[in-house]
DNA sequence: GCACAAAGTTAGACATGGCTAACAATCTGC
DNA sequence: GCAGATTGTTAGCCATGTCTAACTTTGTGC
Protein backbone atom coordinates (compact mmCIF):
# COMPACT_ATOMS: atom_id res chain seq x y z
CA UNK A 1 0.00 0.00 0.00
CA UNK A 2 2.33 2.37 1.19
CA UNK A 3 5.75 0.88 -0.89
CA UNK A 4 5.23 3.50 -3.77
CA UNK A 5 4.91 6.73 -2.15
CA UNK A 6 7.85 8.75 -2.42
CA UNK A 7 8.45 9.68 1.20
CA UNK A 8 8.87 7.52 4.67
CA UNK A 9 5.45 8.16 6.07
CA UNK A 10 6.90 6.16 8.83
CA UNK A 11 4.84 7.14 11.42
CA UNK A 12 1.47 5.40 9.65
CA UNK A 13 1.93 4.04 6.33
CA UNK A 14 3.89 1.13 7.45
CA UNK A 15 3.07 -1.15 9.59
CA UNK A 16 5.65 -2.61 11.13
CA UNK A 17 8.30 -0.27 11.78
CA UNK A 18 7.17 -0.34 15.55
CA UNK A 19 11.02 -1.65 16.50
CA UNK A 20 12.51 1.10 14.84
CA UNK A 21 13.78 3.51 17.45
CA UNK A 22 11.98 2.17 20.84
CA UNK A 23 16.47 1.12 21.48
CA UNK A 24 17.27 4.30 21.89
CA UNK A 25 17.75 5.34 25.91
CA UNK A 26 19.51 8.86 26.25
CA UNK A 27 18.86 9.07 29.57
CA UNK A 28 21.68 8.39 31.80
CA UNK A 29 19.43 6.82 34.29
CA UNK A 30 15.83 6.82 34.72
CA UNK A 31 15.04 7.27 38.26
CA UNK A 32 11.56 5.31 39.48
CA UNK A 33 9.31 7.31 37.57
CA UNK A 34 6.64 3.99 36.34
CA UNK A 35 6.64 5.76 33.28
CA UNK A 36 10.41 4.71 31.66
CA UNK A 37 12.09 7.74 30.02
CA UNK A 38 13.27 5.83 26.68
CA UNK A 39 9.91 5.82 25.83
CA UNK A 40 8.79 9.13 25.93
CA UNK A 41 12.16 9.67 24.17
CA UNK A 42 11.55 7.16 21.21
CA UNK A 43 8.38 8.69 20.36
CA UNK A 44 9.31 12.10 19.47
CA UNK A 45 11.28 11.00 16.52
CA UNK A 46 8.33 9.73 15.27
CA UNK A 47 6.17 12.80 16.17
CA UNK A 48 9.11 14.76 14.28
CA UNK A 49 8.74 12.54 11.06
CA UNK A 50 4.67 12.67 11.33
CA UNK A 51 4.75 16.23 11.92
CA UNK A 52 6.79 16.65 8.44
CA UNK A 53 4.59 15.00 6.34
CA UNK A 54 1.05 16.12 7.58
CA UNK A 55 0.65 19.32 5.59
CA UNK A 56 1.27 17.19 2.15
CA UNK A 57 -1.05 14.83 3.55
CA UNK A 58 -3.51 17.39 4.44
CA UNK A 59 -3.21 19.28 1.03
CA UNK A 60 -3.05 15.45 -1.74
CA UNK A 61 -6.31 14.26 0.63
CA UNK A 62 -8.40 17.88 -0.21
CA UNK A 63 -7.03 18.10 -3.69
CA UNK A 64 -8.67 14.37 -4.05
CA UNK A 65 -11.46 15.58 -2.63
CA UNK A 66 -11.98 18.40 -4.78
CA UNK A 67 -11.08 16.60 -7.70
CA UNK A 68 -14.20 14.39 -6.70
CA UNK A 69 -16.24 16.87 -5.76
CA UNK A 70 -15.68 19.63 -8.26
CA UNK A 71 -14.22 17.98 -11.18
CA UNK A 72 -10.98 19.94 -10.69
CA UNK A 73 -8.42 21.32 -7.92
CA UNK A 74 -7.82 24.88 -8.26
CA UNK A 75 -5.81 26.50 -5.85
CA UNK A 76 -8.51 29.30 -4.97
CA UNK A 77 -10.35 26.34 -4.19
CA UNK A 78 -7.39 24.91 -1.61
CA UNK A 79 -6.72 27.93 0.03
CA UNK A 80 -10.12 28.56 0.67
CA UNK A 81 -10.87 25.38 2.51
CA UNK A 82 -7.65 24.97 4.33
CA UNK A 83 -7.72 28.46 5.34
CA UNK A 84 -4.57 30.50 4.09
CA UNK A 85 -4.23 32.54 0.94
CA UNK A 86 -3.38 31.57 -2.68
CA UNK A 87 0.32 32.33 -2.53
CA UNK A 88 0.62 29.85 0.33
CA UNK A 89 -1.21 27.07 -1.88
CA UNK A 90 1.02 28.09 -4.80
CA UNK A 91 4.17 27.43 -3.20
CA UNK A 92 3.16 24.34 -1.49
CA UNK A 93 1.92 22.99 -4.72
CA UNK A 94 5.22 23.74 -5.66
CA UNK A 95 6.95 21.38 -3.33
CA UNK A 96 4.33 19.02 -3.86
CA UNK A 97 5.36 18.49 -7.31
CA UNK A 98 8.48 18.81 -6.71
CA UNK A 99 8.35 15.92 -5.03
CA UNK A 100 6.19 13.97 -7.40
CA UNK A 101 2.70 13.91 -5.39
CA UNK A 102 0.99 16.27 -8.19
CA UNK A 103 1.61 17.84 -11.29
CA UNK A 104 0.47 21.29 -12.68
CA UNK A 105 0.98 23.59 -15.35
CA UNK A 106 1.02 26.93 -14.81
CA UNK A 107 -2.20 28.74 -14.86
CA UNK A 108 -4.15 25.35 -14.23
CA UNK A 109 -5.58 22.85 -11.96
CA UNK A 110 -3.90 20.43 -10.26
CA UNK A 111 -3.26 16.91 -10.65
CA UNK A 112 -2.50 13.83 -9.01
CA UNK A 113 0.34 11.20 -9.86
CA UNK A 114 -0.13 8.01 -8.83
CA UNK A 115 1.55 8.11 -5.89
CA UNK A 116 0.05 11.25 -5.02
CA UNK A 117 -3.79 9.40 -5.37
CA UNK A 118 -2.37 6.52 -3.28
CA UNK A 119 -1.14 8.64 -0.58
CA UNK A 120 -4.60 10.67 -0.75
CA UNK A 121 -5.98 7.21 -0.23
CA UNK A 122 -4.53 6.10 2.25
CA UNK A 123 -5.11 9.57 4.18
CA UNK A 124 -9.00 9.40 3.48
CA UNK A 125 -9.14 5.67 5.02
CA UNK A 126 -7.50 7.07 7.89
CA UNK A 127 -9.77 9.47 8.51
CA UNK A 128 -12.85 7.79 8.13
CA UNK A 129 -11.55 5.83 10.60
CA UNK A 130 -10.82 8.07 13.04
CA UNK A 131 -13.70 10.04 12.35
CA UNK A 132 -15.94 6.98 12.90
CA UNK A 133 -14.27 5.75 15.91
CA UNK A 134 -14.50 9.42 17.39
CA UNK A 135 -18.30 9.13 16.95
CA UNK A 136 -18.79 6.22 17.90
CA UNK A 137 -17.09 7.00 21.37
CA UNK A 138 -20.52 9.41 21.49
CA UNK A 139 -18.70 12.54 20.23
CA UNK A 140 -20.74 15.23 18.25
CA UNK A 141 -19.72 15.23 14.73
CA UNK A 142 -18.18 18.65 14.25
CA UNK A 143 -16.00 18.44 16.84
CA UNK A 144 -15.24 14.55 15.87
CA UNK A 145 -14.35 16.08 12.39
CA UNK A 146 -11.84 18.65 13.91
CA UNK A 147 -10.43 16.49 15.92
CA UNK A 148 -10.05 13.58 13.40
CA UNK A 149 -8.38 16.26 11.28
CA UNK A 150 -5.43 16.69 13.82
CA UNK A 151 -5.48 12.92 14.89
CA UNK A 152 -5.48 11.06 11.67
CA UNK A 153 -1.93 12.04 11.14
CA UNK A 154 -0.73 10.40 14.31
CA UNK A 155 -2.10 7.10 14.49
CA UNK A 156 0.25 4.18 13.74
CA UNK A 157 -1.73 1.20 11.92
CA UNK A 158 -2.23 -0.67 15.18
CA UNK A 159 -4.08 1.80 16.63
CA UNK A 160 -6.13 2.31 13.53
CA UNK A 161 -6.94 -1.54 13.62
CA UNK A 162 -8.35 -0.99 17.22
CA UNK A 163 -10.17 2.28 16.72
CA UNK A 164 -11.58 0.09 13.25
CA UNK A 165 -12.92 -2.90 15.13
CA UNK A 166 -13.95 -0.71 18.27
CA UNK A 167 -16.39 1.64 15.76
CA UNK A 168 -17.75 -1.43 13.68
CA UNK A 169 -18.96 -3.59 16.92
CA UNK A 170 -20.60 -0.32 18.29
CA UNK B 1 -2.77 36.85 28.51
CA UNK B 2 -5.90 35.89 29.48
CA UNK B 3 -6.04 32.87 31.80
CA UNK B 4 -2.93 31.28 32.94
CA UNK B 5 -1.95 29.65 29.98
CA UNK B 6 0.17 31.89 27.73
CA UNK B 7 -1.40 30.46 24.26
CA UNK B 8 -4.51 29.95 23.29
CA UNK B 9 -5.81 26.63 22.63
CA UNK B 10 -7.88 27.45 20.06
CA UNK B 11 -7.91 23.84 18.40
CA UNK B 12 -10.79 23.48 20.72
CA UNK B 13 -12.21 26.49 20.74
CA UNK B 14 -12.77 27.55 17.52
CA UNK B 15 -16.47 28.36 16.69
CA UNK B 16 -17.57 26.39 13.62
CA UNK B 17 -18.02 29.06 10.88
CA UNK B 18 -19.80 27.65 8.45
CA UNK B 19 -19.90 29.64 5.59
CA UNK B 20 -18.06 28.64 2.74
CA UNK B 21 -18.65 25.39 0.25
CA UNK B 22 -21.99 23.94 -0.98
CA UNK B 23 -22.49 20.10 -0.16
CA UNK B 24 -20.73 17.80 -1.59
CA UNK B 25 -20.49 14.12 -0.79
CA UNK B 26 -17.57 12.57 -1.04
CA UNK B 27 -18.08 9.57 1.10
CA UNK B 28 -19.61 6.21 -0.60
CA UNK B 29 -22.23 6.16 2.50
CA UNK B 30 -24.10 9.35 2.79
CA UNK B 31 -26.68 10.14 0.38
CA UNK B 32 -26.89 13.62 0.53
CA UNK B 33 -24.70 15.78 2.62
CA UNK B 34 -24.01 13.75 5.71
CA UNK B 35 -20.64 15.23 6.19
CA UNK B 36 -20.65 18.88 4.92
CA UNK B 37 -17.47 20.09 3.69
CA UNK B 38 -17.60 22.84 6.02
CA UNK B 39 -16.72 20.76 8.62
CA UNK B 40 -13.60 20.01 7.33
CA UNK B 41 -12.73 23.51 6.21
CA UNK B 42 -13.24 24.94 9.69
CA UNK B 43 -11.12 21.96 11.04
CA UNK B 44 -8.27 22.56 9.26
CA UNK B 45 -8.17 26.48 10.88
CA UNK B 46 -7.68 24.59 14.22
CA UNK B 47 -5.41 22.16 13.34
CA UNK B 48 -3.31 24.55 12.24
CA UNK B 49 -3.41 26.93 14.93
CA UNK B 50 -2.71 23.37 17.50
CA UNK B 51 0.46 22.87 14.79
CA UNK B 52 2.05 26.11 16.17
CA UNK B 53 1.94 25.24 19.71
CA UNK B 54 3.28 21.43 19.49
CA UNK B 55 6.45 22.21 19.86
CA UNK B 56 6.57 24.78 23.01
CA UNK B 57 4.17 22.11 24.46
CA UNK B 58 6.72 19.34 23.93
CA UNK B 59 9.67 21.55 25.24
CA UNK B 60 7.66 22.35 28.55
CA UNK B 61 6.63 18.92 29.08
CA UNK B 62 10.16 17.67 29.22
CA UNK B 63 11.69 20.30 31.34
CA UNK B 64 8.54 19.64 34.03
CA UNK B 65 9.70 15.97 33.59
CA UNK B 66 13.46 16.31 33.42
CA UNK B 67 13.37 18.95 37.06
CA UNK B 68 10.63 16.61 38.51
CA UNK B 69 13.36 13.42 37.55
CA UNK B 70 16.91 15.07 37.66
CA UNK B 71 16.27 18.03 39.18
CA UNK B 72 17.45 19.91 36.68
CA UNK B 73 16.52 20.59 32.93
CA UNK B 74 19.49 21.13 30.85
CA UNK B 75 20.06 21.82 27.20
CA UNK B 76 21.78 18.78 26.52
CA UNK B 77 19.18 16.73 27.96
CA UNK B 78 16.68 18.07 26.64
CA UNK B 79 18.19 17.80 23.18
CA UNK B 80 19.17 14.03 23.70
CA UNK B 81 15.36 13.19 24.70
CA UNK B 82 13.90 15.08 22.03
CA UNK B 83 16.72 13.90 19.76
CA UNK B 84 17.70 17.08 18.23
CA UNK B 85 21.12 19.28 18.10
CA UNK B 86 22.09 21.08 21.42
CA UNK B 87 22.08 24.41 19.73
CA UNK B 88 18.47 23.73 18.26
CA UNK B 89 17.05 23.36 21.78
CA UNK B 90 19.18 26.81 22.76
CA UNK B 91 17.50 28.67 20.26
CA UNK B 92 13.98 27.28 20.95
CA UNK B 93 14.65 27.54 24.66
CA UNK B 94 15.31 31.61 23.53
CA UNK B 95 12.05 31.26 21.70
CA UNK B 96 10.14 29.49 25.09
CA UNK B 97 11.87 32.53 27.44
CA UNK B 98 10.66 35.49 24.80
CA UNK B 99 7.58 33.93 25.46
CA UNK B 100 7.63 33.93 28.68
CA UNK B 101 6.96 30.05 29.50
CA UNK B 102 10.90 29.82 31.14
CA UNK B 103 13.45 31.60 32.37
CA UNK B 104 17.30 31.11 31.75
CA UNK B 105 20.62 32.30 32.42
CA UNK B 106 23.42 31.97 30.16
CA UNK B 107 25.18 28.48 30.66
CA UNK B 108 22.63 27.92 33.13
CA UNK B 109 19.64 25.24 33.35
CA UNK B 110 16.35 25.85 32.51
CA UNK B 111 13.22 26.99 34.69
CA UNK B 112 9.32 27.22 34.09
CA UNK B 113 7.70 29.96 35.36
CA UNK B 114 4.13 29.95 36.12
CA UNK B 115 2.89 30.12 32.96
CA UNK B 116 5.32 27.63 31.65
CA UNK B 117 4.45 25.31 34.90
CA UNK B 118 0.73 25.38 34.30
CA UNK B 119 0.50 24.81 30.57
CA UNK B 120 3.34 21.30 31.16
CA UNK B 121 0.80 20.33 33.78
CA UNK B 122 -2.03 20.83 31.48
CA UNK B 123 0.11 18.78 29.06
CA UNK B 124 1.11 16.33 31.11
CA UNK B 125 -2.89 15.68 32.09
CA UNK B 126 -3.52 15.69 28.10
CA UNK B 127 -0.74 13.01 27.64
CA UNK B 128 -2.15 10.71 31.00
CA UNK B 129 -5.64 10.41 29.88
CA UNK B 130 -4.56 9.93 26.38
CA UNK B 131 -2.30 7.33 27.09
CA UNK B 132 -4.35 5.23 29.44
CA UNK B 133 -6.72 5.23 26.84
CA UNK B 134 -4.82 3.90 24.07
CA UNK B 135 -3.55 0.97 26.79
CA UNK B 136 -7.31 0.88 27.94
CA UNK B 137 -8.32 -0.26 24.00
CA UNK B 138 -5.80 -2.84 23.86
CA UNK B 139 -2.80 -1.21 22.63
CA UNK B 140 0.62 -1.99 23.79
CA UNK B 141 2.70 0.43 25.74
CA UNK B 142 5.24 1.26 23.44
CA UNK B 143 2.99 2.26 20.81
CA UNK B 144 0.53 3.93 22.99
CA UNK B 145 3.23 5.82 24.17
CA UNK B 146 4.13 7.30 20.55
CA UNK B 147 0.61 7.62 19.02
CA UNK B 148 -0.01 9.65 22.66
CA UNK B 149 2.64 11.90 22.42
CA UNK B 150 0.94 12.39 18.33
CA UNK B 151 -2.76 12.82 19.56
CA UNK B 152 -2.34 14.54 22.32
CA UNK B 153 -1.52 18.25 20.72
CA UNK B 154 -5.11 17.31 18.80
CA UNK B 155 -7.84 15.85 21.25
CA UNK B 156 -10.45 18.79 22.43
CA UNK B 157 -11.91 18.90 25.90
CA UNK B 158 -15.03 16.89 24.97
CA UNK B 159 -12.62 13.70 23.56
CA UNK B 160 -10.76 13.79 26.29
CA UNK B 161 -13.50 13.49 28.66
CA UNK B 162 -14.77 10.68 26.65
CA UNK B 163 -11.30 9.32 26.71
CA UNK B 164 -11.05 9.25 30.56
CA UNK B 165 -14.56 8.05 30.68
CA UNK B 166 -13.78 5.02 28.79
CA UNK B 167 -10.36 4.09 30.40
CA UNK B 168 -12.06 4.40 33.98
CA UNK B 169 -14.64 2.11 33.45
CA UNK B 170 -12.49 -0.18 31.34
C1' DG C 1 -12.97 41.33 -29.28
C1' DC C 2 -12.18 44.26 -25.53
C1' DA C 3 -12.27 45.64 -20.89
C1' DC C 4 -12.61 44.11 -16.47
C1' DA C 5 -12.82 40.64 -12.89
C1' DA C 6 -11.03 36.57 -11.09
C1' DA C 7 -7.35 33.50 -10.53
C1' DG C 8 -2.54 32.46 -10.44
C1' DT C 9 2.33 33.59 -10.07
C1' DT C 10 6.44 35.84 -8.47
C1' DA C 11 9.07 38.39 -5.32
C1' DG C 12 10.23 39.39 -0.99
C1' DA C 13 9.56 39.69 4.13
C1' DC C 14 9.40 37.26 8.45
C1' DA C 15 9.27 33.45 11.91
C1' DT C 16 10.33 28.80 12.92
C1' DG C 17 12.97 24.73 13.29
C1' DG C 18 16.54 22.04 11.84
C1' DC C 19 21.74 21.67 11.03
C1' DT C 20 27.18 22.51 11.39
C1' DA C 21 31.18 25.01 12.78
C1' DA C 22 33.48 27.80 15.77
C1' DC C 23 33.92 29.77 20.05
C1' DA C 24 33.05 30.44 25.28
C1' DA C 25 32.00 28.90 29.78
C1' DT C 26 31.70 25.46 33.22
C1' DC C 27 32.97 21.35 35.47
C1' DT C 28 36.12 17.59 36.75
C1' DG C 29 40.06 15.05 37.92
C1' DC C 30 44.05 15.07 39.07
C1' DG D 1 44.27 25.38 40.22
C1' DC D 2 44.87 23.96 35.62
C1' DA D 3 44.10 21.06 31.43
C1' DG D 4 40.94 18.84 29.06
C1' DA D 5 36.26 17.31 28.55
C1' DT D 6 31.68 18.62 28.53
C1' DT D 7 28.24 21.83 27.92
C1' DG D 8 26.28 25.99 26.03
C1' DT D 9 26.13 29.90 22.84
C1' DT D 10 26.52 32.32 18.58
C1' DA D 11 26.62 32.75 13.77
C1' DG D 12 25.18 31.36 9.62
C1' DC D 13 23.13 28.08 6.35
C1' DC D 14 18.85 25.89 4.51
C1' DA D 15 13.87 24.53 4.02
C1' DT D 16 9.21 25.42 5.23
C1' DG D 17 5.06 27.97 5.81
C1' DT D 18 2.83 32.09 6.35
C1' DC D 19 1.83 36.74 4.61
C1' DT D 20 1.36 41.15 1.33
C1' DA D 21 2.14 43.56 -2.87
C1' DA D 22 2.66 43.70 -7.57
C1' DC D 23 2.26 41.58 -11.76
C1' DT D 24 0.42 38.19 -15.48
C1' DT D 25 -2.81 35.13 -17.28
C1' DT D 26 -7.25 33.47 -17.92
C1' DG D 27 -11.97 33.89 -18.37
C1' DT D 28 -16.46 36.60 -18.78
C1' DG D 29 -19.84 39.75 -20.27
C1' DC D 30 -21.28 42.57 -23.22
Amino acid sequence: MANNLPYAFTCQSIPCDTDAMTEFDPAPHATSDDRPADLRAGAFQGVREARRNELAEDYVELIAELIHDQGEARPVDIAARLGVKVPTVSKTLDRLAREGLITRAKYRSVFLTDDGRSLAKECRRRHEIVLRFLISLGLDPVTAERDAEGIEHHVSERTLALFSAFASRS
